[in-house]
DNA sequence: AAAGAAGGTCACCAGGTCAC
DNA sequence: GTGACCTGGTGACCTTCTTT
C-alpha cells in the first residue's frame, strides 16, 4: 500500500485525521488546529498549490488543503483500520492508476472521502452556519472517544469517510479566501466560532455509515451526506 | 558528523538550502537570493575559487558556487534528519577517508546531493530500466527519507524500497552508491554569470537531492494487502 | 497479540537581529 | 555587508492507547 500524502504528495505515513498524509502534514494539522491564530494570511490570494517542496511556505493554504482533503480533528480515531477500508484503498488506488497515471495530481488524489469538490454542499448551509449550535453540537463530551454510536459491523466504513463537516463549514468560512480586498486585515477569522460550544469546530454527529458491502458496483460510498 | 561547507570549506553549520554550509554562506545565500541586483560582476572573469578566506571578496563567484553545489531556496528541508540519512553520511565519510585521506579537498567534499555534475553516470542503469522511465516521476526521494507507515525499523529506507532492504543496506550502499534519477532538471543555468549576475537567475528548482539506492521493481502492492 | 493512529519530543532549519 | 546567535516552525521518531 503505497499511498501519497493527499496534501502535499509526498509518500504518506498513514491515515491521519481522516486522510492519508505524510508525517509533516499530520503534525502540521495537529498543531495548527489548536492554534489557528498562528496562521497568517496567504500572500498569494489563497491560491497556492501545495506540493512537497513548497508546503511550508504558506500555512494558510496548507491548512486549507488539509481541510479540503477531509482532515478533521474530530474525525479521527485510534486503532487499526478495517479490512473494508484497506480493500477500498487498494481499489481506489488502482482505478486511479488506470486513468490518471501513477502520479495524477495530488490535487484530487485518492478520493476516499467524498470528493472535496462538490461535496461542499453549498454554502447555504454554511451561511446559516452558526446554526451549528443547534443542539447536537454538544457532542463535546466525547466526540468520538469511546466508541460512539456505531454499530460496528465487520466492515464498517472507515472513519472519516463521511465526515464532511469541515468541508462545508470550516473550509468555507474559515479558510476560503473571503473576498478580501487586497490589504484586508487578514484576521483570517478563523479564530473560533462564535457559538461557543467550545467546538471550534463542530461536527455534527456522526452520520450513519453507509452500509458498505454488498457491493453496489463501483463503490460509490462517497455520496452520502446527511 | 563533521561536514564542511560545500561552498567555502569551513566547517558546516548544517544543511542549508540544499547543501551543507557554514553560517556565513547560508546567510549570504539567503540574502543574495532576494537581492540579486546587489551583486556586482566578477572582476576576475568569473573564475574566482572560493575558500574560507576569500569568500567575501567576490559575491558573484560566491553565489555561483552556492548554486553549483545545489543550493536553492526551494531545496530547503526542515525537521530532523532521518536515520537513514545519517547512516549514509557516515558511510560516505568513511569511504572518503579510505581513498581520499582525511583531508580531501573541500572541493569535492562530501557529495550528498549529487553535485549537479556528472555524478550521474550510473543513471544509465536507470535509463535502461524499462518501466521506470515511463512515468516514474514520483520516484525520487532522498536519503532524507520520508517515512512510510510506521512500525518503521530503525533504518527505514525512504519510500518504496522494500522492507528487507534494510538488511542489505550496508552492503548495497557501499557498493552501489545511490544515484538519483533525474527527475529534476538541474539546469543550473548560471554556468558563469553571463554578465553580472544581475540578470535573474532563476533557480526555481532544485537538483534532486541525493537519493537512495534505486529500487528495481515497481512495487507490487498487490501481494501485500490483507 | 498485532496493527496503526494520536500526540509528544526535540533534532534541525529558515529568518531575523545586531555587534562588527 | 557579514556571520554568530536567537526564535519559532517543522517533521522523523517514539510513546501511549485504541481497534481489529
Ligand atoms: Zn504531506
Ligand atoms: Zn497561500
Ligand atoms: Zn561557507
Ligand atoms: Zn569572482
Amino acid at each position: 500500500m503505497n499511498q501519497q500524502c493527499k496534501v502535499c504528495g509526498e509518500p504518506a505515513a498513514g491515515f491521519h485525521f481522516g486522510a492519508f498524509t505524510c508525517e509533516g502534514c499530520k503534525s502540521f494539522f495537529g498543531r495548527s488546529y489548536n492554534n489557528l491564530s498562528s496562521i497568517s494570511e496567504c500572500k498569494n490570494n489563497g491560491e497556492c498549490v501545495i506540493n512537497k517542496k513548497n508546503r511550508t511556505s504558506c500555512k494558510a493554504c496548507r491548512l486549507r488543503k488539509c481541510l479540503l482533503v477531509g482532515m478533521s480533528k474530530s474525525g479521527s480515531r485510534y486503532g487499526r483500520r478495517s479490512n473494508w477500508f484497506k480493500i477500498h484503498c487498494l481499489l481506489q488506488e488502482q482505478q486511479q492508476q488506470l486513468k490518471g497515471g501513477p502520479d495524477s495530481s495530488p490535487e484530487t488524489g485518492f478520493q476516499f472521502q467524498l470528493g472535496p469538490k462538490e461535496e461542499f454542499k453549498s454554502s447555504e448551509e454554511y451561511n446559516k452556519s452558526p446554526s451549528v449550535s443547534s443542539q447536537e453540537s454538544h457532542h463535546s463530551d466525547d466526540p468520538w472517544g469511546s466508541r460512539g454510536p456505531y454499530p460496528a459491523p465487520l466492515f464498517r466504513p472507515p472513519f472519516g469517510y463521511d465526515d464532511n463537516f469541515n468541508k462545508s463549514f470550516l473550509v468555507e468560512s474559515v479558510l476560503a479566501p473571503p473576498r478580501a480586498p487586497e490589504d484586508a486585515p487578514i484576521d483570517l477569522s478563523l479564530k473560533s466560532p462564535p457559538s461557543g460550544a467550545s467546538s471550534d469546530i463542530s461536527v455534527d454527529d456522526y452520520p450513519s455509515p453507509p452500509s458498505p458491502p454488498t457491493r453496489t458496483t463501483p463503490l460509490d460510498l462517497t455520496t452520502k451526506v446527511v
